[in-house]
DNA sequence: CTAATTATGTACTCATCGGTATATAATTAC
DNA sequence: GTAATTATATACCGATGAGTACATAATTAG
């Protein structure tokens, strides 16, 4: 089923990458079509017609940028033995992307989460900005949720709370690796985060008897 | 000794106070001039005149905002009585500070390193933004230190490394209020942050005898 | 082949961007 | 008073923003 007209010279999958990185490291607003198209080796009329305008182009590159965070965020926390061993390979391994020099630093989310406000950015983004800032933390919360189930973790921790603990500490370390900070204190910072995992029950409340109660 | 010429019509103070607020909130290249020129209710070239470009006028209200910033971390840190309080103190009243729906939500600095590669903004602009960033490390780092000094916290912790982690955290925070999570939420996030505050040393060793030696 | 369809490149639209020329108003110095 | 000085408002500058009209090129359908 070959379609009919002029065929497409571009491949919309890797021109969409090209606009990926650019609203990335630039920001919705930041990021002109201009500049997009030529990133992208297309003309603007064929960007437009691929994509619609800069809002749908923004969600479109959003949307696959959540897609592999999700994938990448899924990847790392189920394959760990255990949740905390889980949490922790997922801050390191997400620290060095973000400081992974070939795309830009810190978390697409959070840079563009952080001037949603402005008024030339479309609700519509901010929403999906939104909600994509919160998709890591119930990705954490499940995985945290998975442990309790396996009685690795505590009945009584509070994992939605926990989950945005650990989500709050990642937006923190994109923040510091766009702002220059060296990856050695990043991961100094994130060996203090994980101090904040909860202690089980039994050592702090029941010193001598209450191991079997809960793990 | 009454200046020669006619008289400025506008507080240069307030008028800035009003540039402070749209950068804040819009970002460096999201507020523009004429924008921020009608909420400092000033002609543009008035405001060129005070202020000079752009640029130096975001260096001078981003000045504004870190002088503000220093002045409260250094009021909240020094008040406190020992420096866990003092930093848990911080971090709840940044909180309430970057929900106030009275200024922009989350943290100016926060907000501009996010974007500050971007080809529009000017290289001064974006090494400002990293030095103010750090400054909150150095806020809580020097309270640390304190604490170390008068004993009441072990010197075997890394206060560098501690006050990274908390200046994290803090950033964490400016992003998920953004994000529009809510106030109960991020409450929970600080005190699941405290729990990485370092024990002292003789309370893991010595669970009996040792209550008395830190607190 | 012709007709229909779709993509492409050039060149344009209008709005807004950062920044300024210029004329005028308000003040001090004398 | 006049001259010098400084601020103001209007109206403009060239550049760039997002988005598009239009003519042409490349393909399929018949």
């Amino acid at each position: 089923m070959t379609p009919v007209g002029r065929p497409r010279e571009f491949d919309p999958d890797v021109a969409l990458d090209h606009a990926l990185l650019l609203f990335w490291r630039d920001g919705y607003e930041g990021a002109s079509v201009n500049r997009i198209a030529d990133a992208m080796g297309v003309s603007k009329p064929s960007l437009y017609a691929a994509f619609g305008d800069k809002e749908a182009l923004y969600l479109r590159a959003l949307e696959r940028y959540g897609e592999r965070q999700r994938l990448r965020f899924a990847t790392v926390l189920e394959a760990a033995p255990d949740a905390r061993t889980a949490v922790e390979t997922l801050l390191r391994a997400t620290l060095d992307a973000h400081l992974d020099p070939e795309t830009p630093s810190g978390c697409m989310v959070v840079a563009g989460t952080t001037i949603c406000d402005s008024p030339v950015v479309p609700p519509s983004i901010k929403q999906a900005l939104c909600e994509a800032l919160r998709s890591g933390a119930t990705a954490i919360e499940a995985r945290l949720a998975r442990a309790q189930r396996e009685r690795q973790l505590a009945a009584s921790v509070d994992v939605a709370a926990l989950a945005a603990y650990f989500n709050t500490v990642l937006a923190g370390l994109s923040v510091q690796s766009k702002g220059q900070q060296c990856g050695e204190v990043l991961r100094a910072v994130i060996a203090s985060s994980m101090q904040a995992w909860p202690v089980a029950a039994t050592a702090t409340a029941t010193p001598r008897g209450g191991s079997r109660r809960s793990s």
